[in-house]
DNA sequence: ATTTTTTTGTGACACAGATCACGAGTTTCC
DNA sequence: GGAAACTCGTGATCTGTGTCACAAAAAAAT
């Protein structure tokens, strides 16, 4: 656990055990069954997540109550309502386990702590953002040019593991197409 | 000009003088008229540029042809293909002035040279990458969610003055409907 | 000043995908 | 181990938006 997020800083940057240490302790461990919540809308977002094991979904219901899947965060990703977890303000989208899932959570306070006093993971932060943008933009390039077919084809390209741990309803959900359309695509 | 860079960035850290001058120093200025290209499809992108004045679009041509605006890039804002600028791939999008426009360029060895040289930098960086990278999934989030009077009616709230700016046809590409539904669509 | 290009609105029609409805599996959970 | 809650496929519509076509107006170019 400790090892998982080392190895995924070090895919990044190079940190001293010292460095890396005192980084570690400021994360917190936490465990969650398959449907509980790590966030709550209307709630303050405190954390965001690094997920150890397991499978999240980032949701937002519309005002006709339909849920959308803003994204899902599997092992070695950071997930949180960031809107909410940067501006300090209250969630508009839920996240919730979709499996029993493990992650080390880190509050606001220390993510700016680890900013300041060790810059190298400023450094991190920054490319893992950069790349959450690049990601965030391909997304809507694939909204905006590809219909339901390419758009499944896509990801089943790019996350085949996800075919395998969610079901049709949640995969329609985040392609941003009905469950029977999903399911009348050929494979 | 280099009050309106100074100004942008002084919004978010505080920099000085010899600090600012530094980083100024590594800008590069430059104009493009009307309709000229900043960034054409499969070249190299070595610069990200900073919007003085004027306006830009970063466009995707898909498989058909057909032209999606991925972005608008107005006064103070950052813009490029990041992707290629990251990665130091060639261009999928292109970057074309919709007005006569005015940019400090820099380039991705000046954008790492700031980040080393002046840490507060990095720290500034990192919190332009969060907002884009939050605003763009807020973007998504209106792609799933919205119809074509919806995203119309959000967009004319948020930057009303894009619709003086730029032509039906321009917000049409960047809404993700044709212009015609766009033109019948209740203003 | 005249030509050329670009922009805009609107009608007619086609179609991808939404919605509604139903029944048959599957999983979950006391 | 049986009830309740989900999942999945498929038929029958309905509908928002795309596409094609045309003409007028506005803007840009020479």
């Amino acid at each position: 656990m400790k090892e998982v997020l080392k190895k995924n800083i070090e895919e990044i940057i190079s940190i001293s055990d010292k460095d890396f240490e005192y980084v570690y302790s400021l994360f917190n461990h936490q465990e969650f069954r398959k449907k509980e919540f790590l966030i709550t809308r209307d709630e303050y977002v405190n954390d965001a997540f690094f997920v150890v094991s397991g499978l999240l979904k980032l949701t937002f219901t519309d005002s006709d109550g339909k849920q959308h899947i803003v994204s899902f965060a599997m092992e070695n990703w950071y997930e949180s309502d960031f809107p909410a977890f940067f501006n300090k303000t209250q969630a508009t989208m839920e996240l919730q386990a979709l499996e029993n899932t493990t992650v080390l959570s880190l509050s606001n306070n220390n993510y700016y702590k680890i900013c300041k006093e060790v810059p190298l993971m400023e450094h991190f932060f920054l490319k893992k953002a950069n790349s959450g943008f690049i990601g965030a933009q391909q997304r809507i390039l694939t909204l905006l040019t590809a219909d339901a077919q390419e758009r499944h084809d896509n990801l089943k390209l790019q996350y085949p593991q996800l075919f395998q741990r969610v079901s049709k309803t949640q995969l329609a959900s985040f392609l941003g197409v009905s469950r029977e359309t999903l399911s009348r695509l050929s494979t």
